[in-house]
DNA sequence: CCTTTATTAAGAATAAATTCTCATTAGTCA
DNA sequence: TGACTAATGAGAATTTATTCTTAATAAAGG
């Protein structure tokens, strides 16, 4: 694309930021939530990213959950009675499991068959989500 | 239960009400929630019991929820990213159903066989809960 | 019917999560 | 390097759900 048709298109739309910015701590938190592996609140994000950038704000966190859902880099991963959390795009179908000691939330592979038998006749099921409960590994006090 | 042990014993709780009492709200509020035969929010109810108890305020509701849930008439389902319905207590084992369209949730019977080898090993499952998604009979566009 | 006091309606207050404001900082491109 | 302005940090503000406060009402028992 040539720098005219680039700066048509932004003058198109009123006001668009004219270029994201590849900053420190947005860089810090995409690595935090990549090493995790699991799904993160963002207090849970700031505290990680602020072993990293001491000073972080919790709404940088916010702005760069944002910014990275609208990337398509996050998704949101909700758990009953619980604020949303955050976990990286793209894995495959799967599942979660709550411990209720540490309340962490890990990624569980599979999925329980024949899902699509239990919603009645008449009503269109589109998607499902599972949550499983018990204790994680850290603290059922037997060996992993 | 004589009289002077039933003073006696409210002397040693400080302040606890004498008795509860059978009111016209908490009735209509109850029968509500017996009807709708799925979870309630406590707006959902507020508005259904309206329409017996117009002068109703919200308060009483959640008053009436909390003191149900305590004599165990309810219990408390919560369904990912919204806020708690409530159900009358006593059902068997069952999951829910969201309907995107409606936002209401309905019961489903059964239960996917297997729940169990979703855990991971060195994790302690003891509970689960499945979320179905889609669109209920009146908004499928299809005759149920 | 009368007294006692639990319960109510209404609105104010709270709690927790998230978003906004704005002065300052720091990527990016020429 | 320097200008431009997106992004940040800090705290104020907002949002939504729920709880509290208070005067008025109405169950329950005598």
């Amino acid at each position: 694309m040539t720098d005219e048709k680039r700066h048509a298109e932004e003058a198109a739309s009123q006001h668009r930021p004219r270029a994201k910015r590849r900053t420190r701590q947005r860089s810090i938190i995409q690595r935090v939530l990549l090493e995790a592996n699991r799904p993160l609140s963002p207090h849970d994000i700031l505290q990680a990213a602020q072993a990293t950038a001491p000073g972080l704000g919790i709404a940088t966190v916010y702005r760069a959950i944002h910014t990275m859902i609208t990337e398509g880099l996050l998704v949101a991963v909700e758990i009953p009675g619980e604020a949303p959390r955050y976990e990286t795009a793209g894995k495959e179908h799967h599942h979660h499991f709550q411990c209720r000691t540490c309340d962490d939330i890990f990624d569980i592979q599979g999925c329980p068959p024949a899902i699509q038998q239990l919603a009645p006749k008449g009503f269109r099921l589109e998607g499902h989500q599972v949550v499983l409960y018990g204790v994680c590994p850290p603290y059922t006090g037997m060996p992993a």
